[in-house]
Order: structure tokens, then C-alpha cells, then sequence
RNA sequence: GGGCCGCUAGCUCAUCAGGUAGAGCAGGGGACUUUUAAUCCCAAGGUGCCGGGUUCGAGCCCCGGGCGGCCCA
């Protein structure tokens, strides 16, 4: 259901109306001092036994998810980011215990008091003190369902964050993803970067761009689709082992694999290959799994990944011959690989070359059946402007897509530094952008410059961040891996926020 | 972009050959001295996504639109 966000202009003020509290709200403070949270308390009195005091006093705060009133006594569940620890309250001991017993799911308290275990064994905070930090003036959800339209979830992710079991650890564990990346590319010799995200032209990839507005310079510039012939730049710069982890966009459509402006990591290593980059995955990706669940083998979705190194290495003509049983090759002639590729059901754009065709039909016979890990190496030249050619098979590059899940998990080659060769590439490029490929790329003279300057031999790799973060995760949807993913919005007209009229609503 | 499905109280869901909507939870009032989705009593809460149409009568049938989900491109 699309329309709770924005109730108004018909707001009944009476509807699901709260009671207020007693005192003036001008007596929240403005901060409040813990000395554990939530789940620690719960954590490191562990070992007290059943009726049990502790004799520890501890302050603590966070939002009040569950309350359980009963006469003279009452059990509350308080929650933070840490974990949950049970509250309990007592109308001899607990100041404005009427009040306490009237909080309402989701209030935000602080609480002190001492560690105490009860009669039923649920480690407590017994209240000696409280203070109210902030009310919440709309409801949580089920109690037991929480809330399960994935509308609302998606649009009103804080509410998601706080009623669904789960959803924080995931983005816990981004976090996680991302430090052990860091720290491991750093002690490879690794420096971070930030490259521009307004790009004067789309480089580094085959996508449409989303374009802005540049008002002091009269002109429009481009979010970036990828971070590639910035990085290239910090390398012919001197900068020899050198990667960012940027938000990159692509003006395309939103599906539970895409969204237009999603995490990469892009990396390029100076005096290395393509097969460098091979060692690099298998070591972010295994090696993050290593320390992140203690294994390399992970489940995702019903079935299991071993990302144990090394990842089998096959090359893409090879996987074609397996799964769609024809043998291609980039010197045959293009007619003979549209009669494969129509005769596999493969559909192709007129202006497509031999390379491209072997590409489609690696993609709609082969790539989803790659469970993986397996490196898919030496890719057509055709489709690969930015990667250097095969040293030893003409045609092809040096270029390869670890594949898991049946899912691209990035993308590397050995890069081509040849100043005229890419500029011929670029060129081709823009005959078939003539012809019609939006996605082909433009001429971008600045990086041409840069490489004539001299790029010693580099291998360069990106990687997705979200997808990576799906699979450690289990989820097949990426939405669940992105705190605000993309959505339509829901009201052309929005009004204020249900609840958030000023003084004047007569609210009880 | 195409196909299928969904949208009913704040949330999770019911209801029916087309006859004017119901429960649990949340929220309000009350009872309760060791609870664990506590329990019990009371009252309140609805533009049935939006707009048209058919009909004596539409949440339900038809058309258009919106948002979401899944599949395909």
C-alpha cells in the first residue's frame, strides 16, 4: 500500500492519535550519557544466574520495542544497535511508573538502573531512573510481522530498519565488506583515490549516461559511468597500485539486479596483467569471505559457493562450446555466426561484428548457467575498446569476468596502453555509435593525451560492490543490499509527513 | 518497453454469485507483583490505490491510470 507516507491534505489528526506526554517536550534533553549499549549489557552479564543481581549499575538508551505492563510491575524490551536487553520496572522503585507503563512502541528512552537476572532468567535492567529522548508518534508495524510490503520497506527504509529482523545486519555487514577490502588493498601497497563523479564526457564503459547541468560553465556534463580512464591517469601519474570505491550511474532501468547508481571498486596495478587481477579477486572475494564467516564456502540461495583460490579459468569460446554447444571463433564470418546465433534464439542488431555476436550468445546461452567461480577469459576485441590485445591469440583481448551465481561480478583486463591502438578503437567506436549503439563510446582526448604521456603495462579490475555484498548475504534481490534504492515516486503532489502538523493538532 | 500478479484500518491479513467491510497486532481507557508475540475487559478506528463505466446497487465486473512484485526484452 503506496499512500501512509503522505496522508494530508485529508489527515484526520484523531487517527491513530497518541497519547501525549504528561510533561512539556521542552524537558527532553538534549543528550544523554550511556555507559553500555543494549546488547552489550545483555552480552557481558551473561553468566548471572536466574534472580541474580549483578550490583552493576548501567545507563543505556535506545528505542522501546516491546512492553509488557502487568499491575505494580512492568517488562519492557529496549533496543539499540548493539542487541536488546529486557527492562524491568517496578512501581516501588521505578519514578513515574505510571508513565514508564505507558510508553508506546518505538519511544526512545535512557534508562539506568541495575543488571539483574529474573525469576524466568531474562537478564534486566531494573529501572531506578528513565528519561524520555524522543517519541514516536507513528506506529512500528505488526509486532510479529513487522512490516512486509516491500513498497514500504524500500520507501521508509528507517521504519524497515527497526521492524524487520535482519535488514540492519545486512547493511552491518556492508560495512564489514567494505573495511576488509580496504584494509586488504592497502596492505597490497594500494592507495585510495577520488576521481571526478561529473564527467565532461561518459568514459570507461559501454552504458548510457545520466546527464546535468553545469550552470557556471553553460554546459551540460555527465555522472560518471564508470571511474576506469581517471584511474589509468592517477597510474600514468606515478600512482602505481591505485583504486576507488565510487558510487558509479547508468541510465537504465531498474530491475532486482540493477540500480542506476550503484557501488564499484575499480583497481589498476601497475607492471601487472590481466592474470594479477585474477590473483586480486580471488583474494578480496575469498579472503573477505575468510574473515568476514570464517569459510570460504557460502550458501546462496539453496545452494553453495566455494570461493576457495584458486577459481577455475576457462575461456569464453570454451564455455560456449560447453554450454551452448557450437564452437565460434572471432575469424568467422559474420553471416555463419548470425545463422548460430538465430538458430540458438540469439537475437542481434544489424550492426553487430562478429565479436559482439560471440558476446550475445554468451550471454543468453551460457552466463546464467556459470555457477561458478569461474574466470571467463579472452573476450573479442570488438568488445573491449579499453583492453589490450591477446599476446598470443589475434582477435581476442586480455580481458576477463569472474562470474558466481550466474552473475558478472566484475570486470578486468590487461590494460591497453598503446596510445594509437586506443585511439583506433575509440574510432571504431564512434562508427557504431553512428550506426546506432547508444552505448558505444566517444573519443576522449584527454585520456589519448595521458597515454601518450606513457602508461607502463597495468592491469586493472573493477568490481560490484552491491553484488558482492548480495552474495555474502544470500539475497537475490539488490534492493536489499542498498539502504535508498531507486523508486518511482509515489505522489506528484506530496503534503506534509502524516503527524507532523505543528502545535496546533489537537492530537489526543 | 511487454506479460502475469497484487493494492481493503497505522501494520499483517480476512470477507463475497454484486447487496454497502471484519480479525489480530499497534494506538486510547481500565484490571493485573516475574513477563517473554503476556493475559483479560471496554471503546474507537475505513475515500476498499486513483479516475471513469456497467448496474436499482461495485471493494468485488469492465476500461484507463498510479505504485509495487515476479518473469521476459
Amino acid at each position: 500500500m503506496a499512500h501512509l507516507a503522505w496522508a494530508p491534505p485529508r489527515f484526520r489528526p484523531q487517527r491513530g492519535a497518541r497519547r501525549e506526554w504528561e510533561g512539556d517536550v521542552s524537558e527532553i534533553g538534549y543528550r544523554f550519557e550511556t555507559t553500555s549499549g543494549a546488547g552489550d549489557v545483555a552480552r557481558s552479564f551473561a553468566r548471572l544466574e536466574p534472580g541474580g543481581e549483578s550490583g552493576v549499575n548501567v545507563v543505556t538508551a535506545g528505542r522501546l520495542m516491546r512492553s509488557r505492563p502487568q499491575g505494580r510491575l512492568a517488562f519492557a524490551e529496549l533496543r539499540d544497535w548493539t542487541g536488546a536487553i529486557q527492562l524491568f520496572a517496578l512501581a516501588a522503585l521505578t519514578p513515574n511508573f505510571d508513565e514508564f507503563c505507558h510508553l508506546s512502541l518505538g519511544d526512545w528512552i535512557g534508562v539506568s538502573g541495575e543488571v539483574v537476572r529474573t525469576r524466568r532468567g531474562e537478564l534486566s535492567v531494573k529501572v531506578a531512573s528513565w528519561e524520555l529522548l524522543a517519541r514516536a508518534r507513528r506506529g512500528f508495524g505488526d509486532k510479529w510481522h513487522g512490516v512486509s510490503d516491500p513498497d514500504i520497506r524500500y520507501r521508509q527504509r528507517e521504519l524497515d530498519l527497526w521492524a524487520n529482523e535482519g535488514v540492519r545486519d545486512i547493511f552491518l555487514l556492508r560495512s564489514k565488506v567494505l573495511a576488509s577490502i580496504r584494509h586488504r588493498l592497502s596492505a597490497a601497497g594500494f592507495v585510495e583515490v577520488e576521481t571526478p563523479v561529473l564527467h565532461p564526457i561518459p568514459g570507461g564503459a559501454t552504458a548510457r549516461p545520466f546527464v546535468t547541468h553545469y550552470n557556471a560553465l553553460h554546459t551540460d556534463v555527465y555522472l560518471r559511468i564508470a571511474t576506469e580512464l581517471y584511474l589509468k591517469r592517477c597510474v600514468v601519474g606515478g600512482i602505481e597500485r591505485v583504486f576507488e570505491i565510487g558510487r558509479t550511474f547508468r541510465n537504465e532501468g531498474l530491475s532486482p539486479r540493477h540500480n542506476p547508481e550503484f557501488t564499484m571498486l575499480e583497481l589498476y596495478q601497475a607492471y601487472g596483467d590481466y592474470t594479477d587481477m585474477m590473483l586480486i579477486f580471488e583474494d578480496v572475494v575469498g579472503g573477505t569471505a575468510e574473515e568476514l564467516f570464517g569459510t570460504t564456502v557460502i550458501p546462496y540461495q539453496g545452494r553453495e559457493i566455494d570461493l576457495t583460490p584458486p577459481w577455475r579459468r576457462a575461456t569464453l569460446v570454451e564455455l560456449i562450446a560447453e554450454h551452448a554447444g557450437v564452437e565460434v571463433d572471432t575469424s568467422m564470418d559474420v553471416e555463419d555466426l548470425r545463422h548460430l546465433a538465430s538458430g540458438l534464439g540469439v537475437p542481434f542488431k544489424p550492426w553487430y561484428g562478429p565479436g559482439k555476436l560471440i558476446l550475445e550468445i554468451y550471454e543468453k546461452t551460457t552466463e546464467a548457467e556459470l555457477w561458478g567461480p569461474v574466470f571467463v577469459c579472452d573476450y573479442p576485441q570488438e568488445v573491449s575498446p579499453l583492453a589490450r590485445a591477446h599476446r598470443s591469440k589475434p582477435g581476442y583481448v586480455e580481458r576477463f569476468e569472474p562470474i558466481i551465481a550466474g552473475r558478472e561480478l566484475g570486470n578486468a583486463f590487461s590494460e591497453l596502453t598503446d596510445p594509437d591502438d586506443q585511439r583506433a578503437r575509440f574510432e571504431e567506436q564512434e562508427r557504431e555509435r553512428a550506426l546506432g549503439d547508444e552505448e558505444a563510446m566517444a573519443i576522449d582526448w584527454d585520456y589519448l593525451r595521458a597515454l601518450e604521456l606513457g602508461l607502463p603495462p597495468t592491469g586493472g579490475l573493477g568490481l560490484g560492490i552491491d553484488r558482492l555484498v548480495m552474495l555474502y548475504a544470500d539475497v537475490a534481490n539488490i534492493r536489499e543490499v542498498l539502504l535508498f534504492p531507486a523508486l518511482r515516486p509515489e505522489d506528484t503532489s506530496p503534503g506534509p509527513p502524516a503527524g507532523s502538523t505543528r502545535s496546533g493538532e489537537p492530537d489526543a
